[in-house]
DNA sequence: CAACAATGTATGCAGTGACAACAATGTTGT
DNA sequence: ACAACATTGTTGTCACTGCATACATTGTTG
């Protein structure tokens, strides 16, 4: 029968879909631990059990975005081929597509803000930071690239990061999104280009 | 005597003033309303005067955040003297020092997100852009700049931005910022200099 | 000096996160 | 089989928040 999918055994990851739907639809601010649990036909108090505070659910949810966030940049990766320049298209549309279509989450990713003690979510981030390196790595053997590494990866991540982060602001038009990715994957490719 | 400051004419400005101090402390989500008249000694009501909601509070906090890195860009600007390439690395230096140092504020001023009709908070944010444009437009002149200037200003802003979150959301290394500067400038100049 | 507007006060409401005592429901060791 | 136990969810409570309204005070002005 199970006539109530949730109620039982399911509270942890029913609070985790419903609480990333909440994300995607009213911001962090708006999450509300007791709106949850009345959604879930659940007490105001269950979800306790699960998450010690608040923050514990948003550590969670920050920490499986950077899982999903790391996948669909491998996906996009794979589908790209074996050349550097594809594969960073790919990679730097893939991430601006996953920040504009779950902002708050990436905000909430991101903005875990200095929290001391938030290892779990700093390890998370790993992985996107790694395939990240490993690009630039790529690059840099097949002599498409020079300089540190570190450096020019970072600032590559960093400019992915602004454009999403102006877009969702509401900076700039979306329409403008495709010439941006160019245009940012044009110049980096330029700028950090071997002498 | 006026032995009380406020509590007479300047609560608009004290609440001002103590909000973004609060701001830079605690973050967004501490700012408290009832927390701020507190400080002042003020009933909880008062602010309802000068701020019909919370949102409006903050709406100012962001308006007047935009005036004021608009007049510290300009500042920067003015004392790089003539050049471009100086002009531009003092433009991002002063950028991002505003960025880390006002996180907070300066995520207010961008995540004032999407909310219809924020006119004054948009309107406060065009000179920043103004002053990006007019830079971008004389290192074209100078003819060190090639490409649609409203593009790469976008991407040039874009990383910048994107900086200033890495580092603000502890991603990053703050040690590594001023090379990180340094590199963002130097391989936007190389990016987008003419073929 | 009386009418008026601006500013701050007092009180109450609904909503929230956190917490603790309790009940129900598996799970497990003997 | 059954008693002890752990897990999970419930209920009630507290302190806090933003918001709203009715009221008092004060300063300005006709």
């Amino acid at each position: 029968m199970t006539e109530r999918p949730y109620h039982h055994g399911q509270l942890r990851t029913a609070l985790l879909d419903a609480a990333e739907r909440s994300l995607r639809e009213g911001g962090e601010e708006q999450l509300s631990l007791r709106e949850l649990a009345r959604e879930l036909g659940v007490s105001h108090g269950a979800p306790r059990r699960h998450f010690p505070d608040r923050q514990a659910l948003l550590d969670a949810l920050a920490e499986t975005g950077f899982g999903r966030l790391d996948t669909q940049l491998r996906a996009a990766l794979t589908e790209a081929g074996d050349d550097f320049v594809p594969r960073l298209r790919a990679t730097v549309a893939a991430y601006i597509r996953f920040a504009t279509e779950d902002a708050a989450l990436l905000e909430l990713m991101f903005t875990s803000k200095h929290r001391p003690g938030a290892d779990r979510v700093a390890a998370a981030a790993g992985p996107a930071f790694t395939l990240m390196n490993d690009l630039i790595v790529q690059g840099q053997a097949a002599g498409e690239l020079a300089g540190d590494p570190e450096r020019i990866g970072i600032v590559l991540f960093a400019t992915m990061q602004g454009i999403a982060t102006l877009i969702n602001g509401d900076m700039v038009e979306p329409k403008l999104l495709d010439g941006l990715v160019e245009t940012a994957v044009e110049q980096f490719v330029r700028g950090a280009r071997p002498a």
